[in-house]
Order: C-alpha cells, then structure tokens, then sequence
RNA sequence: GGGCGGGUAGCUCAGCCGGGAGAGCGCCACGCUUACACCGUGGAUGUCACAGGUUCGAUCCCUGUCCCGCCUACCA
C-alpha cells in the first residue's frame, strides 16, 4: 500500500471546491427521518434572502458547522436545517429600487404584478449566500433548504394566526405604532434604534382661557403642539393645584384645552407643566386613555401635516417646525429656547426618524406567550448559553409589551383576514374564503396588511420541519438540539421562536441556545461599510483559504467576548495550516511502507507511549471544549497539540527511528503510533478545518476509507494513558531544554557538538537519563553524554540544575567563562528571589498553623529545591572564579 | 435612569473551586541541521486599573472609585 506523495504546499482553493463537491454527491450532509442513531438538530438563523456573506454570517455559521461536524462524527443522526427568511422590508425596498430606476413605482405595477416581480428577483438575485455559505464549507443538508415565502411555511403562518386569532390572542385596534414615514409602515418597538441627538428644548407659553395669566410647557417637538389635547401636572405640585380643571388657549390653533392632573408628569423638570399630544406620543397616548382626552393625529403617513394642523397643512413635519416656531416667537409665546440632548428614534432599516401615529394595526398578546418562555428558561427546559444572558433574557420578556405584527407593505404573508363588502363580517381562515359564511356575499377583500417577517422566522423551528402536517422529520428533529445564533437577536428571534414554540407544539424549540459575540475589526469598532473597516469573508478565504479563516474565528470565540478580527490573524493560522502540511508530508513519508492491516505490536518506545498520552488528553480536552461551547479552549488544545507536541517533539524524537540503525520491529511499531496519532490528530482537527484534514486522510487512507467526516470521533483511550511515561518523558525534555538553554546563552554555534556530563540525584532518575540517552543527544545536538549518580562537579563547566539533576557542560575551547559567570548570576538572582519568599512563608507561624498541610508540604519542598540549586549555582560559579583568576 | 460585561506582557486575550502570573502574535539573539524560513532553537517583558476590607495568604472573594464597551428605558 503506498501512500500519496504530497505536493509542495496545500492549495486551498483546489482542495476546497474538490472535497465540497464529493460530500455532496455522497449526501453525506443529508440526515434521515427515521435512524436508529439519535438525532442532533440545529435549524440555521435564516439569512436574509437580500443578504450577502459578511463577518457575522461567517462567524456564526462557522460555529454550528463545526458542532455540526462534531456531532455528526460522534455517531449522531445531524440535521442542519438551512434556509432563508423574506426580509419584508429590505426586499421590497431592493425591488423598488430596481422599479425606480425604469421609472416606476410599485402602485403603477399593483400589488399581484409587484409581487410577482418580487419572485422574479429572488428567484434571478435571491439567495447569493447560500453558495457563500457553502464556501464557509456548510454542511447543511440542502436537500432540505426553506423558504419563508414557499408553500408550506406560508401554510404554517396562516395556521398559527388564526390558531392565535380564535383563542383570543390577536386583536386588531386604533393604537399608538412606531410609524416610519419612509418605509410606510408600522414597526414594532424592537424595530426603533435610538440615537442621542443635540437639539433643543423649547419653551412655550399657553395663556389661560381665563386671562389669568399662563402656563409654560417645554418640548423638543413644537411641531406637535398642532395636536395638543391638553395639559399635565402633577397632582401633587402645589403650584398648579388651582389650576387643574381650568382651561388654557392652545396657542397658533386659538383651542380650548383643559389642564389636567396625572402622576406620570415629573414634578422637578422644566416647569413641572407637560403638554399633551395624544396622536404624536406614546405617552401621551396612554394618558389620553386614563383621562378620555380627544385624539388627534396631524400628520398623515408621510409626516406631512394634515388637514388638522390648520394653516400648516401640506408641510413636512421639519418645515412646519421652523414655520411653528417662528409664528410663536412672533405671538410671544415662546419664552426661551435651550440646548438639550435627547433620544430620537429611527426606523433600524432607513434610519428616518419614527413618527409615532396612531393607527389601525394588528398585535399580538404577548404576556401569556412570555409567561410561559420564561418558566421553560428557569425550569432549564432550554438553556441560554453563557448564562449571563439569562438575565437580559428575563428582564426583556417580563416588561414585554404587546407585539404589533401587521405591516404596511406588500411582500410578506398577507394576514388572513377578509371583510365582506356586505355585511362587514370578519373572517379569518386558513383557507381563502369563498364566500360570507353569513351573508353569503361573494364579494369580500382581504385586509391589506403583511404580517412581521419574523412572525414566520418565529416558527422556523418547526415550520421547516413540515409543521402544520405530522411529519417523520418532526417527530424526530423537534425540540432541536442547539441553536447557535448573535446575541443581537436574542429578542427580535430567539425569545419569540421560543413563545410560539410553546405555544404551538407545546415543547420548548431547542434545548440549548449558545449566543455568540460580534466581530469587530482588530480596534475593537464595529465593522462598517462607512467607517470603511469590513473585512470580506470571502477575500479572506480566498487569500487565506477556508480552514484558515475558520479555526481563526474558532480560535478568537472566547465565551461573553467579542470577536477581534484582522487580516493578520488569519494569516497566521494560515501558517499553522502550513505546517500541518508540511508535518504530514514527513509522516507520510515516514508511512510510506507501512501496512495497516499487517499485525503489529504496540510501540514500548518512551515518545510513543508520551505521545498517544498527550493526544489522550488533547482527546479530552476538544471535545470537553466543543461539549461546553468553549471553542478558543478547543481550538487552542489541538494547535498546541499538533504544533508543540506532535511536530517539536514527536516527529523529532522518532527520527532516528526512520533514519537510523532502529529494527525493523521498533521501525513497525513507530508507523503504527505514528498512523493512529496521525488519524487521530485530523479527526479532532476535522471540525474546525474540514477541508486540510479530508484531503489528508485521503491521501493516508485506502480508498476504501471514505470521507474524515464521517468517521468516528475520537474518544479517550484508557490503554493509552500513561502517567509514567509522561513524567520521564518530562524529565528528557526538561535536560534537552537546558542544555539548549546554555548553547543559546553562550551562543554555542551548531557546528559544535557538546561533551556533556549529567549527574543524576539518584540510581532511578540515572536509569531514566541513561535509557534516553539517544534523544538527548540528537536534539540536544552533544557528540557524547555520561551519566553518572552524584558526579562531583568538575572544573570549568557551565552548570544547569533541573531538581536533584546537575547538567554539566564542558566549557573548554568551546567558549570564554565570562558568558557563563553572567548566566549563572542571572539565574542566581532568580532562585534567590524565590528564596526568600519561600522561608518567609514558612516563616510565618500563622501560616505553618492555619494553611493546609498539603500546601505548606509543597511550599517546604519548594525551599528545600530552591536552598539546593542556591547552593550549587553558587558553588558553580566559585569554581569559574577560581578558574578565571 | 436601570442592567450586564470588561480593565492581566507592546498587541489580542486565557487564567474553573483563593496557595509560586500564562498562551498566541510581536520583539531580541543565533541558525537555510535531509517536513516546514509560512521554519527551528534560545531569550526578554507584568504595582494583574485604583483605594480599602476579609484571610496565614487575594489577579481571583467583598465594598467603594475611575475608565472602556454593550444592552435597556416614556422624563416632556
């Protein structure tokens, strides 16, 4: 059996699109309805259908692909649910664009024919990130791939509105909405962003109806003062209790308003008096409510003032601000105009600022909805992962308020609501009605209205899976296991799938949820197109290759941390893929006559029986890592692994066993640890850089081993621990350390090989030294070494102490002694420090008394090894004196 | 206003239950030794933000302060 011959350096691009393509004619992403196997599930956060790759799809998806691959090794039946979602908004506003270009707005075309057009874009530009996920290397089941929009989730949608509907959880109303004149539409409060603006607060004078002098309210929207209902004091201000029940002039509109009292206006700010604008302030909408004041909106859903504002009609909202103001400075109303910081909310998808109206919308009930996602969070139903985010979890779901689903656009799942033309019957169904089940009226319409596009993101768990029908895929895949998603969207998605999950199958949609932190440039700021600071993901692959780019987002995912990211970064993983290459084409040529399926004994060989202990561990640790979503702590477990075990030490020490005067037995047994280290080495990698490690394995394995990814992960090998070897092993590389120390300090060139004594402490540590005699002086690079018990130290020698262990070096027509005086005051000052703190400790009779005693054992024999290498540095460097005299 | 997270080597960060401060990158020196210069070997580097407290002992626990992020909120 041969094995290939590797080229040169790996070549990612080849490798990726090669092995890409072989697990998809394998269907090896595929995952089966029915398996013996149990089953692991993660539906993906459906990206936009707009959307192209950037750093927060990479990372995310990266992560679940990798639990992905992990899970799928160790045995389990692993679906990965892809899709995407319709983005309402975002894609109405792509296709308006596109219309605006040919001069036309969507009215022109009507809602069938936009709508239609809509498709037609998705179908021709929709969906570019799928083929960038499957360059991340995604193993997602694409057989599988959904849509918001298809068929049955839009079945699923209509289902669960009327569900909610008939038992009283919908409900439609004139209410106060986030309004965004932009977009036109209502959005939901999660929709707002807030930003802090430098503006003004203006202060105004209303006169009392009755000449008795004025009142003064302040605001930062004059312009609203159109609408104004009333005004509010604090029932407890003394200075206006006379006035309330009385009656002021709304100044520029000559109204009548009475002055009320309410205990939401804050007594300490500004004059302690607030005027009411019922249609313009949630606030005030709400104190509207408690007080029966008239509503008035004066704006219409462009922010354009309407027929209510008087003279003002026809004015954009900043326009009749300016024109307010002035004709109020002219009254000599406006008392005094200050500057004043405040929040101003913008619609998240355009950033105009939102116009609260109010308006005729559809919500949702949402706190027995929220009820119930909170108890299945505390019962542990579903775990929120890092916990700390619990917290914000419940805090959000216990001040929640009602969700306003409709939308004023027209790409979405429209409600299923009609109204008969007759006998204004509202029906709500899941079918399309044909006729007025009372009237019988044929003549009915729909409510205009789309539905949130996360009302169906928030069914995605299960809605992908087929639901409403009962399907096998369901029954095995639901609850899913895992998801792993952006802390961004714990609210907008994670908390609503998890209200509709129970609410409509009655079981918690995923008993994990891992919240990951966002990417950030290597400053730590947000990646953004106008600070010009994005990092392509997909030049990144290109330039560093995918496996690169991967374990660089695996390595820097610290839980509760963001992502810090830089081309640099990637790079040198890039370098790490490098010698993982280059490790491999040693070992395949070391391999390169060795027959797996000849029987062979296990290697007694010290670095063998090390080396298959430490990848035990390293065993242990990628998975605890990958288990516990520590992905830093097991990316970093298996670089270390492979670079500073298996490459500086292994491949090294089991040299000679290829190049050298070993037989042909001992030759065997080191490609047998050598194959199985090296297997095992790539399958823990496999997760993290899928596409290195198959082109790896099957340039190692027959052709009958068919893919890395679906092998078995490995598990712990109790035959292969090994505390013995582990120790000696240690001790080995401990003297091989000093005496490169020495050469390095004393700038020993390489072509000088050193004579080197050693003197062990006692007949054990000897036999240990002299057993490991050939590998200290291979990569300790000495011509000859002795080993003896208790060596008196001879005359000019440079000195290294490892414990009870001298090593002595042979200075003679090597170097001059005064290198050696500085290196060994060096470390004399080092174990002198350590000295003293030690025998002051144990100085101490409060701690000889209350410390454990394993620690004051611990802390005695660190003195006794400390008092030790004191002594005999300084008798050391006696010596050099004398010699140098 | 409320809440959360963070301030540890030049940089980015790890340090679980208190008991001699770590990694990666960078830096310095030497080296093209037959896998790898995308490398090897060696080396240097810290008032663990600050001030108190608890303790025999604090980077770790408690209190306060100062910075830096983020989330959240109806003070007009």
């Amino acid at each position: 059996m041969s094995k290939k011959e590797l080229s040169k350096a790996f070549e990612p691009a080849h490798a990726e699109e090669r092995w890409y393509d072989y697990w998809l004619e394998n269907k090896y992403f595929h995952a089966k309805d029915n398996s013996d196997s149990p089953a692991f599930s993660i539906v993906i956060p459906p990206p936009n259908v707009t959307g192209m790759l950037h750093m927060g799809h990479a990372l995310n998806n990266t992560l679940q692909d990798i639990i992905i691959r992990f899970k799928r090794m160790q045995g389990y039946n692993t679906l990965w649910m892809p899709g995407m979602d319709h983005a309402g908004i975002a894609t109405q506003n792509v296709v308006e664009q596109e219309l605006m270009k040919e001069g036309l707005s969507r009215h022109d075309l009507g809602r069938a024919k936009f709508i239609a057009r809509v498709w037609e874009w998705k179908e021709k530009y929709g969906g570019v990130i799928i083929n960038q996920l499957k360059r991340l290397g995604c193993s997602c089941d694409w057989e599988r791939e959904r849509f918001t929009m298809d068929e049955g989730l839009s079945k699923a949608v209509r289902e669960v509105f009327v569900r909610l509907y008939n038992e009283g959880m919908i409900y439609q109303g004139d209410y106060i909405v986030n309004w965004c004149p932009r977009c036109h539409t209502a959005i939901s409060d999660l929709e707002v962003e807030f930003k802090q603006d430098a503006s003004f607060l203006w202060n105004i004078r209303y006169p009392f109806a009755d000449g008795s002098g004025d009142i003064v309210v302040a605001t930062t929207r004059p312009e609203t003062m159109l609408g104004d209902t009333a005004v509010a004091v604090n029932p407890l201000d003394f200075r206006y209790r006379d006035q309330v029940g009385k009656f002021v002039i709304l100044p520029l509109m000559n109204k009548k308003i009475p002055v009320i009292a309410d205990d939401y206006v804050t007594m300490d700010f500004g004059s302690g008096a607030v005027k009411i604008t019922p249609g313009s302030d949630p606030n005030d909408f709400a104190m509207a409510q408690r007080h029966q004041l008239e509503i008035i909106s004066i704006m219409d859903g462009h922010g354009i003032i309407n027929e209510y504002g008087g003279k003002y009609k026809g004015q954009d909202r900043y326009e009749a601000r300016k024109n307010v103001l002035a004709d109020l400075e002219k009254g000599g109303y406006l008392v005094s105009t200050e500057h004043y910081a405040h929040n101003v909310g913008q619609c998240y998808r355009c950033k105009t600022d939102i116009e609260p109206m109010v308006s005729k919308q559809w919500f949702i009930k949402i706190k027995p909805l929220a009820k119930q996602a909170i108890a299945a969070v505390v019962k542990d139903k579903t775990k929120i992962i890092p916990k700390t985010w619990e917290a914000t979890y419940f805090d959000w779901m216990n001040n929640i308020r009602d969700w306003c689903i409709s939308r004023q656009l027209w790409w979405g799942h429209r409600i299923p609501v009609w109204y008969c033309d007759d006998c204004d019957k509202v029906i709500v169904a899941i079918e399309d009605p044909k006729e007025c089940p009372d009237c019988g009226n044929t003549s009915l319409m729909q409510d205009e209205d789309v539905l949130d596009t996360w009302f169906s993101s928030a069914l995605w768990p299960f809605s992908t899976l087929g639901w409403p029908d009962k399907t096998e895929s369901l029954k095995t895949f639901y609850p899913t296991s895992l998801l792993i998603t952006g802390f961004d969207i714990l609210f907008f998605w994670v908390a609503r799938m998890m209200m509709m999950g129970l609410y409509v199958m009655k079981d918690v949609p995923f008993r994990h949820v891992y919240l990951h932190a966002l990417v950030r440039d290597e400053k730590g700021e947000k990646m953004s197109k106008s600070k010009g600071n994005i990092i392509d993901p997909l030049s990144m692959i290109d330039q560093y290759g995918t496996d690169a780019f991967r374990f660089t987002l695996a390595a820097y995912t610290a839980q509760g941390r963001d992502v810090r990211l830089s081309p640099e970064r990637i790079e040198g993983y890039k370098f790490f893929v490098n010698k993982i290459w280059n490790a491999s084409k040693l070992t395949l040529t070391n391999l390169a006559d060795f027959d797996e399926s000849a029987p062979v004994n296990d290697s007694d060989s010290l670095p063998d029986k090390w080396i298959k202990a430490k990848l035990n561990e390293t065993i242990a640790e990628v998975t605890r890592g990958l288990e516990e979503y520590h992905f830093n702590d097991a990316s970093a477990a298996i670089y270390h692994f492979i670079w500073h075990e298996f490459c500086d030490w292994y491949l090294e020490l089991s040299k000679p066993v290829f190049y050298g005067k070993a037989s042909q037995e001992q030759r065997q047994a080191t490609q047998k640890t050598l194959h199985e280290v090296f297997t095992v080495m790539l399958q823990l990698l496999h997760p993290f850089m899928p596409f290195v490690t198959e082109e790896l394995w099957q340039s190692l394995n027959d052709s009958d081993e068919r893919s890395i990814m679906v092998s078995k992960f490995p598990v712990v090998n109790p035959a292969w621990e090994d505390k013995v070897a582990e120790k000696k092993m240690e001790m080995l590389m401990t003297i091989i350390t000093s005496i490169r120390n020495i050469r390095g300090e004393m700038r020993v060139p390489p072509s000088i090989k050193l004579k080197v004594m050693v003197s062990a402490g006692d007949d054990e540590s000897g036999k240990i030294i002299d057993d490991g005699k050939d590998y200290i002086l291979n990569l300790a690079n000495l011509e000859s070494l002795t080993v003896e018990v208790g060596l008196v130290e001879p005359k000019g020698v440079a000195t290294g102490v490892i414990g009870a262990t001298r090593i002595f070096v042979p200075l003679a027509g090597v170097v001059d002694i005064t290198g050696e005086k500085a290196r060994l005051e060096k470390e004399l000052a080092k174990v002198s420090k350590d000295l003293e703190q030690s025998s002051k400790k144990l100085a101490n009779r409060d701690f000889c008394a209350k410390a454990a005693p394993e620690i004051i054992q611990k802390e005695e024999d660190k003195l006794k090894e400390c008092q030790e290498k004191f002594n005999t540095l300084e008798n050391a460097l006696k010596k050099l004196k004398e010699i140098s005299r």
